[in-house]
DNA sequence: AAAAAGGGGACCAGATTGGTCCTATTTTCA
DNA sequence: TGAAAATAGGACCAATCTGGTCCCCTTTTT
């Protein structure tokens, strides 16, 4: 299966809600979790990561929140997913540490290295800049024009 | 989780294996499962989705088993994939049938939805044949040279 | 002191995945 | 003609992953 998790969907949406609401103050889980009917509890772990992650600050108490600490510019699509569901590999054998029982027989290792390679460029360059409502830049790979 | 499942694996395998060890002839599952050590009965299942999707042909009985019917020029990673684990969709909004309650509210589903589309655009156009062993063409995506 | 907020551990239920087992059918070959 | 080898495919199961909830703690403001 080739999907987004629900905590990265619940991290990109929170990230561009507080992007969009900066009046330099903090929102907190509570108001992005009903704007977006996303299950308040589940935000909270979410935004937790985020900033261990360094993307958010938070502050307790009434009046407290999150706030953006870095620029959308800054923000790749590939960290928010490595913060939220860790390192993204597209087999186990991609992770040096792990390996398989096919490993030593497997054909499609080198070619699927490469794949992911891409795709992990692809991701770390993609910013959520380019996710803002309105943003005109095309997010285009240039891989020629034959789309099946 | 944005991972190959086992099933793709074991498919892409299969399919190379089927075309470096073409000889006019079938090659039986039991045979692939071994070399690569494969459980057998699911390699089993694996092939017959590949048959339906029209890449390999069988016969039964001795001397029996699969071999391919499209050079691998033609088979692209994205049909296969299409084929052993059904539609590709980054999210369930992406497939029109499906929604999700965030939908209504949803600030990041058509940045998600270009996202998809280029990376559909991609594995449709990447084909087994670039998976050759000694290839010689790299798989490049030309998204400029910032990899992080 | 109370209320509002985040930090974080424990836990649970449903879905997905990887894998096995069994039976039926077809084909070849001794 | 009967055994063996092979695909076709349904049923099923165990482990893992995922989305979500609950509870308790600390901090901050009022
Ligand atoms: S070795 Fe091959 S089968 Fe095993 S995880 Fe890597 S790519 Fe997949
Ligand atoms: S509507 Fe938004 S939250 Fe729902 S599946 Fe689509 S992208 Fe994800």
């Amino acid at each position: 299966m080739l999907r987004f998790s629900k905590r990265v969907e619940y991290g990109l949406m929170a990230l561009l809600e507080l992007d969009a609401s900066a009046n330099g103050g903090y929102l907190p889980v509570k108001d992005i979790a009903e704007r977006h009917e996303i299950p308040q509890d589940l935000l909270g772990k979410v935004m937790q990561a985020l900033t261990r992650a360094g993307y958010v600050a938070s502050t307790k108490g009434m009046h407290g929140g999150y706030r953006l600490v870095q620029p959308l510019e800054r923000v790749t699509v590939g960290k928010v997913i490595e913060s939220l569901e860790g390192p993204v590999y597209l087999t186990p054998c991609c992770d040096d540490s792990k390996s398989c029982r096919q490993q030593d027989h497997c054909n499609i290792r080198r070619p699927i290295l490469r794949v992911q390679e891409h795709l992990l460029r692809y991701i770390s360059q993609l910013t959520l800049a380019e996710f803002r409502e309105g943003d005109p830049r095309p997010i285009e790979m240039n891989i020629g024009e034959q789309c099946v």
